[in-house]
DNA sequence: TATGAATGAGCCTTCATTCAT
DNA sequence: CATGAATGAAGGCTCATTCAT
């Protein structure tokens, strides 16, 4: 998958794809820092200790590692959802997990996230981004599958199906931009209150 | 505040001011699309019938242009929020109004928004940028002014007052990615569909 | 036919296109003494007083210079081969003429065939070589065209028509490599040389 | 002579031996193929199947890998010629003779001449490339030697002693460029060939 | 001996910016 | 005002070479 040559003998291998994974991961917190193409390989490089050269060992180019990110972003994400969309539950119940799930992943992979927004223009275009778009999309698919049947059943806070999808996308993925790991709220009281505000729900106990 | 010389007679000013308006207009659309660091100088006064010298009169630097996309995004939006929050009236009303403006504005200003977000990385950083952080900031004050009253009158949706606003702010300027003119929802339904999330309210008829 | 964006105004255009010219020439000449991969843009940059991203003014890429020096030695040699075989004349005095032709060329573009011959390994492979490969095929033909016949009529001074051509694209591309200017031997006198050779011919008169 | 730790006891240093013959002529081919400075260490190790650090256990470096090519060519060369001339003959035999030797001695290592060749420009510079250009002067001189005699006797098919030898020169060294194993002709007969033509003769019986 | 990771110098190329016309 | 040529500083990437294992 990688565009250079990866070692065969296990040993060496297993040592590669654990290097490389850090190469991503650091990538990650650089470019979320200073910007995808404001930051140097060298810089990058260093932030690793490694020379210039040293990070082609890993990565063919600096457009892959971009690639990598998303991957090692929405891979694992797509891959829980899944799971988690596998079990039998209520829509409700589901959404409320894969909320807390994703908004989880978010900001375990803060970096991630806010390099594959700031990126949005080049993921957006090309034949090369079509995977990531796609993942993307996937995931989309799968909130909307569980907003259709509670918007049906008068359960969302919003007249419009979409525009409760459009919501969520954004409250979450913004998350990435405040969140502080130490902060007030944990991700999963996030997560609820994202759904809380999504079935228009919490403050019914308030009515009486 | 140009950092080229802006004419002085009258006549002339005018016609530099709305040029170099355009000139700042068509970059916030190329580089919404292409990206800033991605987009050249050439394509940029290619897309304005203009040589590349030809930018330079009308903008001092790139970077500058950046900066005068942002002033063009946030100058108008605080200015007529400003106007808005100097009426008389409740809250809630405020608030509504107000997201109404505030999406009507990022529909309106697309391109300056999807730069703004892209940019958030150089934006953040360095002293040149403070006076746009502080227009930023400035904005989500209003909003926070205006969500305070109701939270504590348990009118929000959710528990968290902080968590609100930054949902209300990851809905609202995520509506640039989604957001097409001639779409089903209008900028202000949009927005009503925001704040009724926020409000957890709409189901209201439901009570009885 | 230039990757890079030729002026329009005819004024503009002629600079342009004996600039380029003077470029493909230059490079010519470095290359030939350096060698094409030993010599640096910088370097040939300099050796026209330009800087180093001035080249690309004229030319697209390092590549496209070696495209463009076998373009300025192949173009006008086979004009000048096509004009003359038009003519009617016998084939011995054709072959006279053509390598009178060939070999003043050859003096007279002595970097470029240099280059030329250096470089075989990069023209003979790779679809963007194709129109470089059959421009020396084409010349190749003309050549066989004229000894066909002379051979049919017994006139070489070897038995096997493909190895007098062979031999005489040996002779006279090897020309490039010790003629000098001022030399003993004019290029018209080179060229009867070698016919002469080729028609095992001058002895004649020495028998009785 | 090599720069590296060349083995001390005879059984070692016969393997060493051998293999970085094998080095160097299969440098040579790819050479060949891809040119010189084209040519990674990493692609001549592949194909010789050992890592990128494996060939510096034979050659000290990629220049070292150029002068041991041209040696492999060379120095038999010049040994077999020498054995040759040692002989008593007439001129235009020990010509024949030569010319035949060295013909073959082309198409057995066309690799080599073709790197040769290519590398002309950098052989003809600098000190460390003296000894491989003393070894062709010595080459011609043979010729030069064997030549003159026959010019002085009018044996020759041109006027011009000088241009005879570089026809001669031409006319084999070019053959690297075109002959294939399995061809129509034989090496001897090419040889022959070219002798003919330089001597103006095949034709001479075929007269009465 | 052999391997593959790592280095670091260097090169091609891009591009914001300047300036003579 | 506008143009397009020219500059020159970087930056991504390659690759010969070294070295610990």
């Amino acid at each position: 998958m990688a565009a250079t040559t990866r070692p065969t003998r296990p040993r060496l291998r297993e040592r590669y794809d654990r290097r490389q994974d850090a190469v991503v991961r650091a990538a990650a917190r650089v470019f979320a820092h200073r910007g995808y193409d404001q930051t140097t390989i060298q810089e990058l490089a260093a932030s690793i200790d490694l020379a210039a050269g040293g990070i082609y060992h890993y990565v063919g180019s600096k457009e892959q590692l971009l690639e990598l990110i998303c991957d090692q972003l929405m891979g694992p994400l797509l891959e829980r959802a899944r799971v988690l969309l596998a079990e039998a539950a209520e829509p409700d119940a589901q959404l409320r997990a894969l909320v807390r799930l994703w908004v989880e992943h978010v900001t375990e992979h803060r970096d991630h996230m806010l390099v594959f927004q700031q990126e949005r223009h080049v993921i957006e275009r090309g034949a090369r981004w079509r995977r990531i778009r796609e993942d993307r999309k996937r995931f989309e698919q799968m909130l909307e599958g569980l907003i259709a049947p509670l918007h049906a059943a008068g359960r969302l806070g919003v007249a419009d199906e979409r525009l409760a999808l459009a919501a969520l996308l954004g409250m979450v993925n913004h998350t990435a931009q405040w969140y502080r790991p130490r902060g007030r709220l944990s991700p999963a009281e996030i997560a609820d209150g994202y759904v809380d505000l999504l079935f228009g729900a919490p403050r019914a106990p308030v009515d009486p």
